[in-house]
DNA sequence: AGCTATTAATAAGA
DNA sequence: TTCTTATTAATAGCT
């Protein structure tokens, strides 16, 4: 119902997760109502969303339908509200699982935990955080192209363009966020300390991370 | 919504009200079960048609929505301490929360969900898959070595020296699982057929990887 | 329980 | 969030 199909799966992206969100819920909400309405139903409808915020519709009230519904499973029980017990039960269990399992597959992408792992394993891991650095290098790429041509019809901020060098000659993140804060501190933005604040970083720097023989679109541009 | 537009009230005729009352019964069930599955959000909907037969559907367990909302309501009521309840009760939320916050890491890690980040944050990623690259490789290169040392006080088993090539060569791990697939399917070990499965692989294997330019402990050696 | 002419809902974009 | 618009989805009235 709209300027495309779309696959009933979970939105990833979160804005646009959030903005169905309140215009199906809206939806759903009419259709309810009208469904009372037209067939003398009774309809409660309790929405929670992925933040937890609660949202609830009752034709009645919702506690008379929650009553009738509970009237209703006890005329019909069997061994079927036990289950669903334990699974409540169960839940926090499971979310804490949940939560475990994913700190350490993030861990594993950092190069944690990784002991005991086979070749194989490894090498699954290793492949894994290719492809995501590619596809992060790529668009970080595009970004800075797109920044160098705002860059042509823009005031210069000496700030920017030495952050904007700093990442065009790979230099790590934390040599950004030094001179940011020596910006903050001295308040006069000014080429001549952010030069020597570089260089200090470059030289402080003892990391061996891999060369970015990376994503196609890797720029390697020289001083300009 | 069809051939004339009704108005939204009771519906006279019985038999029209029943046929009406299975069609949107069956429309608002849909558009309930999709809501849940696009937006991540937990449902219930419970529907007592004008007979009395009851209709329901929870996205996750009918008793478990309904002691949520009974938390929620009593969140709202301002008597009781509801701090003490919030920490209490809403645990779930709190795991809830945990779990779409690491997903959505997970995922930028991976490359997505990475629009309308600045220059700065992408490069943090980038640098936080490099540190984890550059670990990851060097443990994987330190189990080669171990392997290639094995190896020289081992009976030689043609499937694992093959296994072992495939890394060397930095093929992609389904190549491995390939022919570790074919290896249980015949049930013969030996390297006439695993050279052809090798080869086919190689050959089916479009996926553009960067080029491991990676850490300085990367292996680069040609065949023994 | 099907069939379609219509209206309603809504995805994408502003 | 709200509006617009191009499309798809739901469904009222018939069979």
């Amino acid at each position: 119902m709209t300027r495309k199909r779309i696959q009933i799966k979970k939105i990833d992206n979160i804005s646009s997760r959030q903005v169905t969100f309140s215009k199906r819920r809206k939806g759903l909400f009419k259709k309810a109502q009208e469904l009372s309405t037209l067939c003398d139903a009774d309809i409660a409808l309790i929405v929670f969303s992925a933040t937890s915020k609660l949202f609830d519709y009752a034709s009645s009230s919702m506690q008379q339908v929650i009553e009738r519904l509970d009237r209703h499973s006890a005329m019909h029980r069997s061994d079927r509200s036990y289950m669903e017990l334990q699974i409540e039960n169960d839940s926090n269990d499971i979310l804490r699982k949940k939560v475990e399992d994913k700190s350490h597959e993030l861990r594993q992408l950092n190069g944690e935990d990784l002991q005991g792992l086979t070749l194989q394993e490894l090498q699954k891991i290793e492949e894994h955080l290719k492809r995501g650095l590619s596809n992060v290098s790529k668009l970080k790429d595009e970004k800075v192209m797109q920044e160098i041509s705002a860059l042509k019809r823009k005031k210069i901020e000496p700030a920017f363009v030495a952050t904007l060098l700093q990442c065009l000659i790979m230099l790590p993140i934390q040599g950004v966020e030094l001179m940011e804060e020596n910006q903050r501190l001295k308040k006069v933005p000014s080429l001549i300390p952010l030069h020597r604040q570089s260089s200090e970083s470059i030289i402080s720097n003892s990391s061996n991370l891999p060369e970015d023989g990376g994503s196609d679109t890797s720029l390697k541009l020289g001083l300009p």
